[in-house]
DNA sequence: TAGTGGTCTAGACCACCCG
DNA sequence: GGGTGGTCTAGACCACTAT
């Protein structure tokens, strides 16, 4: 005997939806029934129908194609999201007090491995910056930048003395396009003793690209003293 | 001389907002007109601004409240997605092809490391694995997994010589909570041998441990081969 | 308590794309 | 060609919370 549901809700329709998933009422790779014998069931209407599948689309565990109805995602694709506060911000949440330093500030031409990753033209401007942060005078992060001078001219006036360029640049050139890497990698010479590890410590390290409507802006590498974690919940 | 818009979809007026926003005619911290206001100025409908400023405001940029309006964010809150895909999924992705293969597996007391990081307890059983993923021959990713045996007890029926535990658990046990963290270790020892590094070598890790309805299922550290880097595109 | 966002309804038109 | 999801409209009631 069938159970009649009446929900109302878009969120008790998800609830419902993903608790037949589990349940095995419907299984993986089946094509669900259309909204609007849904909207039926569920005594709702095509709209809120639409709101809680649209929404389990996005989460990963549906997909969705006109004609081709809604499909149950064999193994849903799990999406971990990591928020990328400014420095500033990560530091001061944990009740640490924040320090910044400018390590060296240089005009230059874009040596040629940064050229070659930002398909920039030969002998290009760029402002090469290396930063400190610190969370209560413990090193934090070394942050090695790059930003390309013909997409942020006004960069070059920029002292970066007592602030650094990661505030100045969200604040100032929106971007469109961001490629973000984690990886591990090995501590060694001075950002050994930058971010007082010992030489060939692993240390946890981001890469952080990003365009302005396909005109690269800046190149960002950001070291992160031993030990650190980036962790997000779900 | 007020220029007058006339939008119709929902992606037309996120895009007003945020040129507005980059622009500087809307500044941060200030609060957006009413949905009601915006509705006439885009001669549009509450409901469809609705739709532009709240998946504005799960991008990060606004900040909604009752009453107290939408508020534009000083520093957007960029939130980099990572999806997690079965290991096999990853690898075949890339064109080389996919082998496992279990290193060991072992009934056990929880050591007290996990059970005090899982809240489990005193001499709590679990499955202990160790599983090796390669990508054409090569060695990918060593998997440390823990699986709790009240969570499910069907796992100690499974022997794991075939395939990995985490397709078994995505198709069986879903999970509710989630955390995951990725950081740099150093390879030693065994780790070192099985994913073919030397000795001392910084590899990156992921630990991941998940819960169902608050009863933690399992605890999985993966080991990537040197180099590996966990990438993401906005 | 009044104003704002959160959500639902009922209906409509359309774009896409499978068969 | 026809069924499915994508989106918009016009209107309504409600929950929250700043004032």
């Amino acid at each position: 005997m069938a159970k009649t549901y009446e929900n109302k809700s878009y969120r008790d329709i998800k609830q419902v939806v993903m608790d037949r998933i589990h349940t095995g009422i419907w299984v993986p790779d089946s094509i669900l029934p259309s909204e609007v014998d849904l909207a039926t069931e569920f005594s709702s209407t095509r709209t809120t129908v639409n709101r809680a599948l649209r929404e389990l689309a996005e989460e990963g565990y549906l997909e969705r194609k006109r004609k081709a109805g809604t499909k149950i995602l064999k193994s849903p694709i799990r999406k971990a999201q990591f928020s990328i506060p400014l420095v500033r911000d990560e530091i001061t949440a944990t009740g640490a007090t924040y320090r910044y330093s400018l390590v060296d500030r240089k005009v230059q031409s874009a040596p040629s491995w940064l050229a070659s990753r930002l398909d920039l033209k030969k002998n290009q401007k760029v402002l090469h910056l290396r930063c400190m942060h610190y969370a209560d005078s413990a090193p934090f992060q070394l942050e090695v930048r790059w930003i390309v001078g013909d997409a942020v001219p006004e960069v070059f006036d920029e002292s970066f003395e007592h602030s650094g360029p990661n505030d100045w640049l969200v604040k100032r050139v929106p971007f469109t396009n961001l490629e973000l890497s984690f990886l591990a990698t090995k501590a060694e010479g001075e950002i050994a003793e930058f971010l007082d590890a010992s030489a060939g410590e692993p240390v946890f390290a981001a890469e952080r690209i990003t365009w302005l409507q396909g005109v690269p802006v800046t190149h960002a590498k950001l070291y992160f003293a031993p030990g650190y974690r980036m962790t997000t919940r779900l």
